[in-house]
DNA sequence: GACCAGGCACATC
DNA sequence: GATGTGCATGGT
C-alpha cells in the first residue's frame, strides 16, 4: 500500500509556491485556440517543443489549422506539414484520428465538448488512437480547463530525485500524489505542471545533481 | 556523432 | 502486467 499522504498538502503545495515565486507565470499552454492546444499536446509527444512550434506554425501559415481542414489532408500530405515535430508519419494518423472524433462525436464543436464530465471526456479521449493519460490530461487541463493534473516524465525525475516519489510509481499513482495533496483547481494544475517543465529545461538539465534546486530549499 | 526531447501502440514473454 | 522496440526531427 503506498501512503500518498506521506507528504501532506502543505508541501506539495509549498513546492509549488517556491517554484512560482522563482519563476512567475508561465502562460501555458502556449496556443491561440482549443484546437491548437490539441494538436500540439499530440505533437509534443516525445517531442522538443521547439520543433512542434515549427510544424504549428507551418499549419497556421498554410492556413491548414482547423478541424475540418486536417479532416481533408491525406495522412500523406499532413505527414509532410508537420514533420519537424518528429516522427511525422505516425503523429499524421493521430492528429486524424483526434479530428475524426471531434467530427463524428461532437460534429467539430469544442464547446460542446467542453459541457460533458471530465470523466467521460477522459475515457472517450484515451479511446482515440495515439492519445494516452499525458496526451488525454493535457487535452483535459488545457485546451478545456477541465481540473486533472498533468503528469509528464519531467514531473516524476523531479520528485524522485528530491525523494518525493519512488521510481517505481506509475502514471496513476503520481497524478493521484498530485490530487490527493493540492487544492482542485485549474490554475493551480495548471501552473503547476508548468512550473515544472520549466524547471527541469531551465535547471535540470545542466545540474543534474540538483545543486541549488529551488526545491531544495523547502 | 551521441544524446535528448512536455509518449504511444504494439509485440512478446 | 511488465518489459522492449519503433517511430524521426533538430538542437546541444
Amino acid at each position: 500500500m503506498k501512503d500518498f499522504r506521506r507528504f501532506p498538502v502543505p508541501t506539495v503545495f509549498k513546492i509549488y509556491q517556491i517554484l512560482f515565486a522563482h519563476y512567475g507565470l508561465q502562460h501555458w499552454w502556449p496556443g491561440q485556440s482549443e484546437f491548437e492546444i490539441m494538436v500540439g499536446a499530440v505533437l509534443t509527444q516525445n517531442t522538443n517543443w521547439q520543433n512542434v512550434e515549427r510544424a504549428i506554425g507551418n499549419l497556421k501559415q498554410k492556413k491548414l489549422l482547423s478541424i475540418n481542414k486536417i479532416n481533408k489532408l491525406s495522412v500523406s500530405r499532413l505527414a509532410k506539414e508537420i514533420k519537424s515535430s518528429g516522427f511525422f508519419q505516425i503523429k499524421a494518423k493521430r492528429l486524424k484520428a483526434l479530428v475524426n472524433y471531434l467530427i463524428l462525436r461532437y460534429d467539430g464543436n469544442i464547446r460542446q465538448m467542453q459541457k460533458k464530465k471530465t470523466a467521460v471526456l477522459r475515457r472517450e479521449l484515451l479511446a482515440i488512437y495515439g492519445i494516452g493519460k499525458e496526451t488525454a490530461d493535457s487535452i483535459l487541463l488545457y485546451a478545456l480547463n477541465k481540473p486533472v493534473f498533468v503528469v509528464d516524465s519531467y514531473t516524476k525525475r523531479i520528485f524522485v530525485r528530491h525523494g518525493y516519489l519512488s521510481d517505481e510509481m506509475d502514471y496513476n499513482d503520481i497524478q493521484k500524489f498530485f490530487t490527493i495533496n493540492l487544492p482542485k483547481s485549474v490554475r493551480i494544475f495548471n501552473e503547476y505542471h508548468a512550473l515544472l517543465v520549466r524547471l527541469a529545461k531551465d535547471f535540470c538539465r545542466t545540474n543534474p545533481l540538483c545543486e541549488s534546486c529551488p526545491i531544495k530549499a523547502f
